[in-house]
DNA sequence: AAGGACAGAGAACGGTCGTTCTCTCGGTGG
DNA sequence: CCACCGAGAGAACGACCGTTCTCTGTCCTT
């Protein structure tokens, strides 16, 4: 039950943001009544947790759906970006849900920024393990995290979806970059 | 006039946002009596513009100082990262203020979200003017606008500066990529 | 078959928001 | 000196928010 009201809210609270949708609209598009909604749930608040609950959870397995659907180590990496493109082309999709939250709600209430940090330092801890996990150094991975975190914010605001493409241009680059030894020793020969 | 109360409220709607701040504080915050708020600004969301438009003003001066202190090429796109770096430190940093702005009202108004899209708009012109301006390729520069933005809204997030460190690192690596031929002919032979 | 616990629908409540109105006062031209 | 214009201060207004309460009907139990 409280799954399906879940479901039936998230589309309206991602589309116009958490305050601008009131309580009699949640009922309206449930079609369950207030006094039920406030016995599933405590508080608005407690619904938006769950909201934010429930879509980390599709986005964490949207992502990875992606991630091991090849098994080619440097694929793996740049899968993240091709989510990435398709997601950023999907109908209706603007901006990160999770930046978005703290941007409406980061300067109050305490309880979701530390949701929208929790889900921030997740998916950095998901790409360290598939960075390591094909040998890249260990500070390969924030920077492909920074990378994926700017192409969303600029294809969010923008409303162009060619920030993916470039974005992954740059992982392709910083990937061979941290796997190719000889280019850091090439590098460095340079600096003196 | 206008001017001194924007200055005035500006720091109000940065550490709180928008709608959280009500005009009741912005007079008190002010001093100035609502009938002249209001006789200078037709409604609230005009002070907001003109709140956006004096953050974006502030901000490309900032920039532009520390991008300019340097004529070596390099070091000019790679200040950028220092700009960043420095602020993400300042107190009472939270994030960009347009970014957030976007994640507030995005959903709804209309100038407000148009606002944000000029500004991160100019910004990215400005880094390609940069850019050319190195002789660097045209895909460099939309590649060095993504490192910043998602050093900005991680760093906003975590509330940890080093994101602008590590941007500034794979700024590096990527300035290097484009700037250097012979390191893409290298990569190109690898590939078949 | 009757009584009672419970759920549905929406009106009501207290609070807050952006905006406007009213009242009062001070400064000024004749 | 006085009538008047305009500005300051904040109360008032209407709308809307999240939350609660009331009233009505319904189903289950004995």
């Amino acid at each position: 039950m409280r799954a399906m009201i879940v479901e039936a809210v998230s589309p309206l609270f991602y589309a116009r943001g958490f305050t601008a949708v009131g309580m009699d609209e949640l009922r309206a598009v449930t079609g369950v009544s207030l006094k039920r909604l406030y016995r599933l749930f405590p508080s608005k608040e407690d619904i938006i947790e769950e909201v934010l609950h429930s879509w980390r959870d599709t986005w964490e397995a949207n992502l990875r759906a992606q991630v091991e659907s090849t098994q080619v180590p440097r694929e793996r990496l740049l899968a993240v970006f091709d989510f990435l493109a398709g997601w950023f082309t999907s109908e209706g999709f603007r901006g990160c849900a999770f930046i978005n939250s703290f941007g409406e709600l980061g300067g109050i209430s305490g309880r979701i920024p530390a949701i929208v940090r929790a889900q921030k330092k997740e998916f950095q801890e998901y790409l360290a393990c598939v960075a390591t996990g094909i040998g890249a150094p260990e500070t390969l991975a924030p920077q492909l995290a920074i990378l994926a975190e700017g192409a969303l914010t600029t294809a969010a605001i923008a409303g162009s979806a060619e920030s993916a493409h470039q974005a992954r241009a740059a992982a392709e680059v910083l990937i061979d970059a941290a796997l190719a030894p000889a280019a850091s020793t090439l590098a460095a020969s340079r600096a003196p």
